[in-house]
DNA sequence: CGATATACCTCACCTGTCAAGGTATCTCAG
DNA sequence: CTGAGATACCTTGACAGGTGAGGTATATCG
């Protein structure tokens, strides 16, 4: 019950930000966050965040340090930066405004007279 | 005022079927009546068209034909078959289930205690 | 000591979009 | 008649993001 990967394409990013924006975390805190807020039904391959990860810091939209834990293996915390909040607001409004054409797109239009 | 490339993907085949569901049609013809669905917002690319239609032929979920024209280019015509009548209902009900995940997934949780 | 969970990472491959280029017909202005 | 623009089709190569498969290391539990 996984959403097709070409659905979520250009969608991860958003989903990382979003998790973010409630305060610094680590790829497997996201994924597990994900996957809890879906009921279990969805959760990012571990390839597809790593590359997200490297994705967004490159673009300035998050930044990284390790953690400092003593026992355990290490962790790398992000957090969203400045530019990384605007990247997400920005995507956000873009998502609905796919959703709306796409929405308009494939809803059945009403047809009284079709000849053919 | 287009769609991102990423997240249009894995939709197309979707608005091209809905289209061809109201009768047989063919390339230029979709393109315009997308067009004016989305009041000009939005236009597949003639590349992106055309790799879908060779797509969805293969997968026999549309089947094609020369137009009669004598005067004006040559069309091609499409129609849906039974098989992408099905398909088309799938990913409706995939786009649905998307939309609905990744809008829980980025949607903001409401947090009292935040420290920091 | 091996299995499982946590936690990180990279590489090669696949697939869909798209810019750029091409063909051919018809209409209309000049 | 000639050139521009609209209609209508098509292919190729480049590019980017997701992913399977593989890898590392630590802690815990039986």
């Amino acid at each position: 019950m996984s959403i097709a990967s070409d659905l979520i394409r250009g969608t991860t990013d958003m989903m990382i930000l979003a998790h973010l924006l409630e305060g610094d975390s680590y790829g497997y805190d996201i994924n597990k966050s994900i996957r809890m807020r879906t009921g279990d039904r969805f959760e990012l391959k571990e390839a597809t965040l790593y590359t997200a990860f490297r994705r967004l810091e490159q673009q300035g939209y998050i930044s990284s340090y390790w953690g400092d834990e003593e026992s355990g293996a290490r962790r790398r915390y992000y957090t969203i930066t400045s530019p990384g909040r605007k990247a997400f607001i920005a995507s956000v409004r873009e998502w609905e405004n796919a959703k709306a054409l796409i929405d308009s797109i494939i809803q059945p239009h009403s047809k009284d007279s079709k000849d053919e």
